[in-house]
RNA sequence: GGACAGGUGCCCGAGCGGUUAAAGGGGACGGACUGUAAAUCCGUUGGCUUUGCCUACGUUGGUUCAAAUCCAACCCUGUCCA
């Protein structure tokens, strides 16, 4: 073949990959739960999937490379977050956030809708928007349902959320329909900046709102599903309510969702919950939960949750779990890990969130495993109770 | 040897007649953490037969209705002077 047809197919190829839609494909199924993956042009995302939250353009206490080698596809980052520092016109005369962290991969961005909940003391919301006080330095800052799509445009992220009104539970029927119809109209203008901004393969996902009523959910599913995005996320849970509420309100909700699209419950949340949340035909999860827990000395292994800062540990040469691939959580004795939390040693912050993004990671491998295989239902029945509670010696 | 300053709960340290089992830190012990205002936050931290009692602010004695707080002696510690 000639050089320049080579060098020809070669462009072509090229084109294609960088402009290779956005999409989603069920490989296996166990009862509801689904075994998949997404495609981006930045790679594919094995699904069900855990993100890990880099809220501020790292996931805290992590190299990208620890993320990616513990086996994560695709990480987190916050427009709310960004927007005020570094800035994201800044990340993006950068380079884009990709580039800026040192990430590779897809990146999904938050659209500052959690912090109309988590910062309520410094926001006032309208029809317009949410306009917030910064927590850093007090300045005014405006985000509509346009200005959150364009600010994750310019992050270029591949995966980017619609504003909406993340509501504390538990909340009146009237708080709670109230955030979901702000939320749908909010939607219908973040798709009509995305068609605008957006580049080919990046998608935008809905989300679904309406408390813990399933009457209001089915509403809110339907009417997203109208408008046929490329993805739908379950918002408003993990936000008060209990375990159990959450898994009600999750078998209510999903069934109204396509079956062919990937859905995402946002910011969920322990083992147990996304066992549960998986069981019902979630594809997606992030949470602060193996980062934030690892900084504040708590271990996820597959014998339960370890607090490292109890005196129990003191003397205990074994690792968090001898068996792991993971070596923070390998190759480093309980007792050091101890000493180095009892010190306030930043490395054991570092070595605990290494552990835990580690172990989510097998936690969804194991689950996507259990799936194929189809035995879902016996391996919750195996592992959700352990690792509800305390370390079982 | 002399002059000051000081000895308080595991540690540092506030209190300087009653509202003091004694502020505030730290440490220790435990808990929480779910689209990250979080390397953060919250408890507990003398004992007991626990609506109360006992023990406790260097030691001993005293003043007082009442003392960690006032007085005396003694024992320690620090700084300075000889």
């Amino acid at each position: 073949m000639p050089r320049a047809l080579i060098l020809l197919y070669t462009r072509c190829m090229q084109a294609t990959l960088s402009l290779a839609p956005f999409s989603f494909r069920t490989l296996a199924t166990s009862g509801l739960a689904r075994q998949g993956e997404i495609a981006t042009p930045r790679g594919i995302i094995r699904t069900p999937a855990f993100m890990p939250v880099g809220t501020a353009g790292t996931v805290k206490a992590l190299y990208p490379d620890q993320v990616k080698s513990a086996g994560a596809d695709i990480l987190l980052g916050n427009t709310y977050h960004l927007m005020l520092r570094p800035g994201a016109e800044r990340v993006a005369r950068l380079g884009g956030l990709h580039k800026f962290m040192r990430w590779d991969g897809p990146i999904l961005t938050d659209s500052g809708g959690f912090q109309v909940m988590s910062l309520s003391g410094l926001r006032k919301m309208s029809e317009k928007g949410v306009t917030f006080q910064s927590h850093i330095d007090g300045s005014t800052h405006h985000v509509s349902p346009e200005r959150s799509i364009e600010i994750q445009c310019l992050l270029g992220a591949d995966i980017q959320m619609q504003l909406d009104e993340c509501i504390e539970l538990p909340a009146s029927r009237e708080r709670a329909i109230e955030a979901m119809e702000l939320s749908l109209r909010w939607a219908e203008r973040s798709k009509r900046a995305f068609d605008d901004m957006s580049k080919p393969g990046q998608a935008l996902f809905g989300i679904v709102q309406g408390g813990t009523d399933l009457e209001l959910r089915q509403r809110s599913a339907e009417a997203l599903v109208a408008m046929d995005l490329p993805g739908y996320a379950v918002g408003g849970l993990a936000v008060g309510e209990g375990h159990d509420l959450m898994v009600a309100t999750l078998s209510g909700t999903t069934p109204h969702l396509p079956a062919h699209k990937p859905r995402y419950l946002m910011g969920v949340g322990t083992p147990a919950d996304i066992m549960e949340a998986v069981a019902r035909g979630i594809d997606m999860f992030d949470c602060v939960m193996p980062t934030r827990s690892g900084r504040h000395g708590q271990a996820f292994t597959w014998a339960g949750k370890i607090n490292l800062k109890n005196a129990r540990h003191a003397e205990d040469p074994r690792p968090l779990d001898a068996s792991s691939t993971c070596p923070a959580a390998r190759d480093y004795s309980r007792a050091y890990l101890h000493h180095l939390m009892k010190s306030g040693e930043h490395l054991g912050s570092m070595l605990l969130s290494w552990a835990n993004v580690a172990f989510y990671q097998d936690l969804m491998a194991e689950i996507r495993s259990a799936i194929a295989e189809d035995r879902y239902a016996a391996f919750v029945a195996e592992h959700k109770a352990r690792l509800v509670g305390a370390e079982v010696e």
